[in-house]
DNA sequence: GGGTTTCGGGAGG
DNA sequence: TTCCACCTCCCGAAACCC
């Protein structure tokens, strides 16, 4: 941070200098005195640990920016000049695949949790407020903006610059539950709509535009206004030829208001020309800075005029889109007082091992790799990882990981721990609960392949349509399961048996497979298999000292035949895992509290109880059965900085910058 | 040499 | 009085593994 900036004949004003996402545009603050605000974050911020370390990230950047200018200015007129070429062509190359189709609408609530709290408290009406706490502000209604007070701003800044600012704590049921209303609405006009958050949606309306002969933006009025109707809540909305700009334009016109960019190249052009490139989504604070410092680009017109330079010094890369996508990680961090006391971050480590179990366990993950973040008393952020051999998911497994790699890191100082696992195991389709165990159905790959590109063929997004793809996910984890009750004591790596034993196993309900062997034409199949491998199984079992479930024993194909029936009955019901819910609502197994309607989550649930005491059938027979198994374990490969010697990052080519954002892909940005 | 993992960091809500 | 969250996703490069 350059100190003591002066302007000619004025006295130091060093906050001029000290950026923060502060002063940065955002609707409902347009007459704010940003200087003013910029003054007083920087007087409550300064001298703090937090500032101190604002001041390092704030030098290496401006050091990055340094060696950016370098670099540009050791660029020959020659490499200019082939950068500018590539540049060109790859505008040409997107010209070509510009698709003004799609009629795409963003629909943003207005201060959302602020509104959702002012109408369940009317007192709140037309004073400034803000959800959140001292330590942190989810939003902030629109009085409270005019005073610079916003998401993202720590509560003790919020009320320096508002003493009169009322905090109301957040309180995620009631959002969640007017969002589904939200959902409602939009679920009519494109039933594949995409949710981004509690309060923002993408929907591609084309269809709906072309049956009721109606433009976009008459849409647009009418979706805003049954909103209105259905939730007393207002909302902006944006319509353009793709997300990305439907986004920009959702922000123009609000609160309640709306911005209609047509499907015309010229206008797309036009509108994109004037566009600050901070409005771009994936350029934030430290991208503006840079591309600002380093290139003079401040509009999306000068980022075009500058494309061969931005080749020559960026990588190729699309900006962000939101995309449809199954959840990659899972995590749960806490801050709390800095402390080096080892037994008091243990025991911090422990509750956030359990509050990732608890998540987890909703919604039925396993994963193998486990992140812990930490944060220094100085602020200084860092993660170690580890990749395990299985899938775990119990808060024992967790915890014993984690403090694995919490150990390395003794002795250090702390004030936020997190948790992170990811590399679950429905990332790759087909792979089985241990990565090293080659047991999973063709048949489950190839329905899980048709149901993922189905859902993967539209611009799908919605969490409706995550469900989807969780309770796909659900499926073949069910599968798995299944299996390990049925085979539990099957060598893993035998696949030849189990390729057409899962078949026969699989619970599935909208699985042809799956009711095939409930055909009398197939029977012939499933006794066969069941004749041979049963015999194998029985001995096995008895091997394994193990009761046979079923009392299997002596059995005809029939019997056991019926007893996987019989069993796959046992597997769909609540009550025969033992899971109740006490008064409608609360799981008696656990505890967790679950509202009728939410029949889904409640099947996964009590799928999860189900999955949660066959694994641990299974770890139990693991133990004793471990000499059958002859896998070669590797040891957890555990990083640390000992272990890992890094160089020093070496100059490498900015990202999230591409020429792409100029062309209206509806597949893409814009 | 290519694939995978780790780590730091940017971004958005 | 209080003193800068939490969660998720993505990317790039180095390190590591085979």
């Amino acid at each position: 941070m350059e100190k003591n900036e002066t302007l000619s004949g004025d006295k130091p004003r060093p906050w001029q200098s000290y950026h923060t996402v502060y002063t940065n545009a955002k609707a409902g603050m347009e007459g704010v005195d940003k200087e003013k605000v910029q003054r007083i974050v920087y007087e409550t911020s300064k001298g703090s640990k937090y500032f101190e370390n604002e001041e390092k990230k704030e030098a290496l950047l401006r050091q990055k920016i340094e060696n950016m200018r370098a670099q540009r200015a050791k660029l020959s007129a020659a490499d200019l000049s082939h950068y500018q070429t590539v540049a060109d062509r790859r505008i040409l190359e997107l010209e070509a695949t510009r698709d003004l189709s799609r009629i795409w609408l963003h629909a943003d609530m207005d201060a959302f949790y602020a509104a959702v709290e002012t109408l369940s408290n009317p007192s709140l009406k037309g004073k400034p407020m803000a959800v959140g706490g001292m330590s942190m502000i989810s939003t902030a209604n629109y009085e409270a903006r005019r005073f610079g007070v916003r998401a993202a701003m720590p509560g003790f800044i919020a009320r320096k610059l508002c003493p009169e600012l009322i905090f109301v704590p957040t309180d995620f049921k009631k959002y969640t539950h007017y969002s589904e209303l939200t959902r409602k609405v939009f679920e009519k006009y494109d039933p594949n709509f995409m949710a981004a958050s509690l309060d923002e949606a993408y929907l591609d309306i084309t269809e709906v535009c072309k049956e009721r002969s109606m433009s976009g933006g008459e849409i647009a009025e009418e979706l805003r206004k049954c909103v209105n109707e259905e939730t007393g809540l207002t909302c902006s909305a944006g319509v353009a030829p793709n997300r990305l700009l439907a986004k920009v334009c959702s922000d123009i016109n609000k609160p309640n208001g709306q911005f209609v960019l047509t499907n015309d190249r010229m206008a797309v052009m036009t509108f994109i020309f004037s566009l600050p490139i901070r409005k771009i989504g994936g350029i934030g604070k430290v991208t503006e800075h840079i591309l600002r410092d380093a290139f003079g680009i401040s509009t999306c017109e000068e980022m075009l005029q500058k494309g061969g330079l931005l080749c020559a010094l960026f990588s190729h890369s699309t900006a962000d889109t939101p995309q449809v996508s199954s959840r990659k990680s899972i995590s749960s961090e806490r801050t709390f007082s800095a402390t080096a006391d080892e037994t008091l971050l243990y025991q911090k480590l422990a509750d956030i091992a359990e509050m990732l179990y608890t998540d987890m366990k909703k919604e039925g993950l396993y994963g193998r790799t486990l992140t812990l973040k930490l944060k220094t008393a100085s602020f200084e952020v860092r993660s170690r990882a580890v990749t395990l051999e299985k899938y775990i998911c119990s808060s024992e497994d967790i915890l014993k990981h984690a403090s694995k790699l919490l150990k390395a890191e003794l002795p250090i100082s702390l004030r936020l721990m997190g948790l992170r696992m990811s590399h679950f195991n429905e990332d790759k389709i087909g792979s089985p609960s241990d990565p090293t165990q080659k047991t999973l159905n063709n048949f489950i790959v190839s329905a899980d392949l048709s149901r993922k590109n189905l859902d993967d063929s539209k611009s799908l997004g919605s969490d409706i349509n995550d469900l989807k793809l969780m309770n796909n996910m659900e499926g073949s984890f069910s599968i798995e399961i299944h299996e390990l009750q049925c085979y539990g004591i099957r060598d893993p790596l035998d696949s030849n048996n189990l390729q057409d034993l899962n078949v026969h196993h699989c619970t599935s309900t909208d699985s042809v497979e799956a009711k095939k062997i409930r055909e009398p034409s197939s029977n012939k199949i499933a006794d066969k298999v069941i004749t041979k491998d049963m015999e194998e199984e029985v001995s096995q079992w008895k091997e394994s000292g193990l009761s046979l479930p079923g009392q299997l024993e002596g059995e005809s194909p029939d019997r056991l035949n019926q007893v996987i029936m019989d069993n796959e009955a046992v597997f769909s019901s609540e009550q025969k895992d033992g899971l109740v819910w006490v008064d409608d609502y609360k799981c008696s197994l656990c505890g967790i509290e679950m509202p009728p309607y939410f029949e889904e989550e409640r099947q996964e649930h009590s799928d999860f109880h189900l999955a949660e005491r066959l694994q641990k059938e299974e770890s139990s027979f693991d133990t004793r059965t471990s000499t059958l198994r002859q896998r070669s374990v590797k040891k957890d490969r555990i990083s640390s900085q000992s272990k890992r010697k890094r160089h020093k990052p070496s100059p490498k080519k900015g990202r999230h910058l591409s020429i792409d954002m100029f062309f209206a892909k509806s597949n893409q940005n814009f």
